[in-house]
RNA sequence: GUGGCUGUAGAUCAGCGGUAGAUCCCUUGAUUGUGGUUCAAGUUGUCGCGGGUUCAAAUCCCGUCAGCCACCCCA
């Protein structure tokens, strides 16, 4: 035998047991967002690296070590700039706004809301909950008509609501503000200069944090490094007062919606593009990779990647979140939710002798016209046995059998699998039309 | 990218120097027009891959790939 060839690294198959779990977030998903007003898009999952480089941030891991680059050999015919390439989506809010300003939705609509759902791709090394390969549910709000805080509560709600409408409740919701674009540039000089003399004690991954992000540094897990940040006693005096007022109203939204909350100044996000109000939802108990979902405002984003009204850019706003799937999965096992239901099929058909499978044939595609479910044993004249075993593996709730009897007077004996009842029918367009009927009740 | 642990039938795992095992699944039969239960019999397999040590390796050693866990990162 040859030898088999196995998934990539980091990815997995979606086996038929396990769709129907996928489908009930899925639908569950889609029924919410449209009880809030958003609307489906569908983007590429390949962009411009160009496009992850100027949203996400040129010093972020993501886009420094795990972009997972595609037909790089646009780069050797000859193109200058070291962008250029092609790789597949990290996430998706870049591809939205991406496409958001290349149809100039602001034109027409004071407020878009969107949302995607499918699979995003990291080169990370995988481990529980993290795959190269995995799958988000996101929302994203922008427009003229997202300046709005209750906007900000909105979105947290909406998170909130889609997390436990899929049947999870043991989470937790974290939200900070870390303030207008100007507000966090301040913060981090800020906290540059507090760490300043301690940093040269701290570990070597605190220096490179410190370096690349400073901020990463608030939620550091490294407790030396906790003991400084918590010295520092951060709270809001990184925020001017408009952000303060901002954050106010956030939160007083969210408390008219009863939304349970905790504020944590160390929140941050990894992505760049972020700024004001920030959340995280995290599931205890799925290890190290317990952010669920999470998400937060990038009103600058969209200016910063060439869109916006031009005579008034900085009035585009936007803010959105997405929802790890897998992790969604994850969190409904740890409840000890059971999704793995067998697909059943309603009817199956079995012919008793070879010479009558042809109109075992044409009585399942007649059900099928019906609207029914149903199917046949195509092993070529197998034991009556058999098919019947096919039956039943199949999940069918009746069989519908053609014997020599039935042949001979056109009729049909049906079974019913569960009470093992089994009656005899005219086998006519009438009467079978008749008998669905009679079996959709 | 770094570190630790683990890779044995389709699945879950035992065996841990002497030539491969359990349970479930699967196949056949008891029942030649009746499944799910029961009983009987049977097949599960380059022991992840490559190399080394040894009379002998699934077992010990090295490498490699993959999985898991943590760091990192983040949904």
């Amino acid at each position: 035998m040859a030898q088999k060839i196995t998934h990539p690294r980091g990815t997995a198959d979606i086996l038929p047991s396990e769709i129907p779990a996928w489908e009930y977030l899925e639908t569950t998903a889609r029924t919410l967002l449209k009880a809030y007003g958003y609307r489906e898009m569908r983007t590429p999952v390949f962009e411009e690296v160009s496009l992850f480089k100027r949203s996400l941030g040129e010093t972020t891991e993501v886009v420094n070590k795990q972009l997972l680059e595609v037909l790089s050999q646009r780069k050797d015919a000859g193109a200058a700039d070291a962008d250029a390439g092609l790789a597949l989506r990290p996430e998706g809010t870049a591809p939205i706004v991406r496409a958001y300003n290349e149809h100039d939705m602001g034109r027409n609509d004071f407020l878009s809301k969107l949302f995607y759902i499918g699979p995003m791709f990291r080169g990370e090394r995988p481990q529980k909950g993290r795959l190269r390969m995995f799958h988000q549910i996101g929302a994203e709000a922008i427009g003229r008509g997202a300046n709005h805080p209750l906007l900000d509560a909105e979105m947290i709600a909406l998170a909130v609501n889609m997390i436990k409408s899929f049947g999870i409740k043991d989470f937790k919701l974290k939200i900070n503000s870390l303030g207008s674009a100007e507000d966090k540039e301040n913060f981090a000089r800020w906290l540059r200069q507090e760490l300043k003399d301690t940093i040269g004690s701290l570990s070597d991954d605190v220096k490179a944090q410190y370096e690349r992000n400073v901020f990463r540094l608030l939620d550091s897990k490294d407790q030396a490094c906790r003991n400084v940040i918590n010295s520092l006693q951060i709270g809001t005096q990184h925020l001017s007062e408009k952000g303060r007022v901002y954050f106010e109203k956030v939160k007083e939204g969210l408390d008219q919606l009863g939304v349970t909350y905790e504020v944590s100044s160390h929140l941050v996000r990894g992505l760049d593009y972020y700024t004001h109000t920030v959340f995280e939802i995290s599931y205890a108990g799925l290890g190290a990779q317990d952010a669920i979902g999470a998400g937060g405002r990038y009103n600058g984003l969209i200016e910063q990647l060439g869109g916006g009204d031009r005579r008034f850019p900085e009035t585009i706003g936007a803010i959105g979140f997405a929802l790890g799937m897998e992790r969604m999965l994850l969190a409904l096992e740890a409840e000890g939710k059971k999704m793995a239901v067998a697909s059943s099929i309603d009817v199956f058909v079995v012919a008793a002798k070879p010479e009558y499978e042809t109109s075992a044939f044409v009585l399942v595609n007649e059900l099928r016209a019906e609207g029914v479910s149903v199917d046949m044993d195509f092993g070529g004249g197998r034991a009556f046995k058999k098919q019947f075993e096919q039956a039943d593996k199949l999940g069918a709730k009746q069989v519908w059998i053609l014997g020599d009897e039935e042949m001979k007077n056109n009729t049909v004996s049906i079974k019913n699998m569960k009470t093992g009842e089994q009656t005899t029918e005219e086998r006519t367009t009438r009467s079978i039309t008749a008998l669905v009927k009679a079996f959709n009740r």
